[in-house]
DNA sequence: ATATTTATCCAAATCGTTTTGGATAGCTCT
DNA sequence: AGAGCTATCCAAAACGATTTGGATAAATAT
């Protein structure tokens, strides 16, 4: 920046002003000034300019995988659809991506990022109910959009996907195809969506005069496999499944098959987020999709209105999901 | 850094030097420094830091991934993975992704991520044969670690699976199995692992005094399947399929399923990577693997050596690929 | 003709570190 | 006692941008 305005022979203060859009500089001498940029091949310290501004122009995701984790289908995906929406949306905003899993460490790793201004704002991911990171992330008052509500979502930005509608939605193809005993298989409560997945899910079943019958399990190992089997061995068995993941569904599948029942015509099954399990495997799996794309955008939407200082209260947005319909919600017959 | 001095009435240089270990600095006053900072909570502006020192703490990231790639299942697994390591082998060093699709932009944008400094070195992944990135990288003289060999590899740093052994290896048993008939169906030739999974095939069919046949296919929609289907139908159909991924292996397997042909007891299948999805499918897939563990913390501990300039020579590693036999290459009888 | 406004420019301060090049005081050694 | 060390400290100059608070000359208004 010092060689252009010795090349130009005008002040620094010019050539900065010139930059960054004022408009007390002349047409002549921002023409000029553009030029000369291109000609010397200025390229902006980012290092000077985030001293002087405060302003990082980074955005941070704090990801909250544990080592067990690393295979996480919904989190991997989505990490690279947000870093290409953000990049296409603005190029000079940096993804920082770090590490905060659960546990003793998870507020002191925020806390280090918020201090040390790495970044003006954050995505928090699977948000639990009572959050600790959002009160952090409050008190700090740092911008930042959680992808999930918590408890406390009226005093912070968020986007979550509509659950109880999509579950609902789901829950009523199965009861319209004629299944009775539809069971829901949920993840852990500790996550606020669960309870949203499972209030769609009741209101479906109230509504039909059916008997809900919840279960809870992690997506890991073989914990999904064991239930699956205990439940479709059993005297009563049910006919359909909801699932909070498609892996969980998978899981289903795979244990009906195992059982000689046939995972399209015997029982129906949908799980939820269209992983790329549930079109890679045999039978392909019906499942609640939402875009990537819309969560995406809107996360960004909000996160660069709040960054520019436009928003005075908390925003948020609904995205919803879309039932997807494959092999394992075929027509079946109900006994 | 200000307030601390004040507090302990010496000056801002003691404590800097106090701070990063200088040995002019009494170990008493040390003490006291390390004390308010505790006390006072100071955290370092890492603009400032960067701005003198010219470091950024950072590594980039550049995905070559367009959109048509957003499900890519190999990038998306090695970047969680990558991430994970770089953190907990120092969580000081930031890891920014962006993106950077092979194509017209692509150079442009590391020539923009290199001029402003934003990283000390790169990650550059998926290589070509003669890359231009990597003469870029060359003639900036900027650290980097390639994710695959180039055939100037000599001239760079680089880690790389070790494709040749691997894919012998495979191949082998196949051979060993009594297949006859075993085709490679082989990543474009674009990227170097291609030539060289070729070459690991070629040597152990002929050693075996077998006759190679060789295709070539993106991984994306339907082309291997396709390609599949057109295989298996044929008059001299193929028993034995090795596949440079394990998406395509699954299309093979898929493809058979559909001609009613069993893909485990009338064919054997070998993919490579072990993503989920050859764990995930029914039958399971056998794979080469190669730990991503071991490829990150090659390419951190290559990096590392050379941004604290140990490094004159360029450093390799070659990772070894494992053969893990699942349902896919179980035991059949050639006729 | 003088006062006021407008359009354009810039010197200097600032952001928070690190690094340079001594300064000082107390010891040790002849 | 004076020279030479050693241990400890620090003032000031960077780093490269942005921002503040005018300065200047030309145009316009009174």
């Amino acid at each position: 920046m010092k060689s252009i305005a010795e090349y130009l022979n005008i002040s620094v203060t010019t050539v900065s002003r010139a930059l960054s859009g004022y408009d007390d500089v002349s047409p002549n001498t921002r023409r000029q000034v553009e030029e000369a940029v291109v000609t010397l091949g200025y390229v902006p310290n980012l290092a000077a300019r985030r001293l002087v501004t405060g302003k990082s122009d980074a955005i941070g995701i704090l990801l909250p995988v544990s080592y067990g984790d690393m295979r996480d289908h919904f989190l991997s995906h989505f990490l690279l659809h947000f870093g290409r929406s953000l990049h296409s949306h603005n190029p000079n905003l940096d993804l920082i991506v770090s590490y905060a899993p659960e546990g003793e460490e998870e507020l002191s790793t925020y806390q280090r990022f918020i201090d040390s201004q790495r970044v003006d704002a954050f995505v928090v991911m699977r948000t639990r109910k009572d959050d600790a990171r959002v009160n952090l992330l409050l008190e700090n008052k740092v911008p930042f959009v959680t992808h999930g509500r918590t408890l406390s979502s009226e005093k912070h930005n968020w986007i979550d996907t509509d659950a109880i509608t999509g579950f609902e939605l789901a829950t009523q193809s199965l009861i319209n195809k004629g299944h009775k005993n539809i069971v829901l298989m949920n993840l852990p409560e500790r996550m606020y969506t669960s309870d949203l997945r499972l209030e769609g899910y009741q209101k479906a079943m109230r509504q039909a005069g059916l008997m809900p019958e919840v279960y809870v399990t992690e997506v890991s190992d073989n914990i999904p496999h064991r239930l699956s089997l205990a439940l479709l061995k059993r005297q009563n068995a049910p006919t359909g499944f909801i699932c909070a993941s498609d892996v969980i569904a998978h899981e289903v599948v795979k244990a009906a098959k195992e059982l000689g029942i046939d995972p399209c015509a015997d029982i129906n099954v949908i799980g939820c987020d269209d992983l790329p399990v549930s079109t890679l495997g045999d039978p392909t799996i019906s499942t609640l999709k939402s875009s990537f794309e819309d969560h995406s955008n809107a996360i960004i939407s909000i996160l660069q209105a709040q960054m520019n200082g436009h928003l005075t209260l908390p925003r948020n947005k609904l995205i919803n999901y879309e039932l997807i319909e494959r092999q394992t919600s075929e027509n079946i017959t109900i006994n």
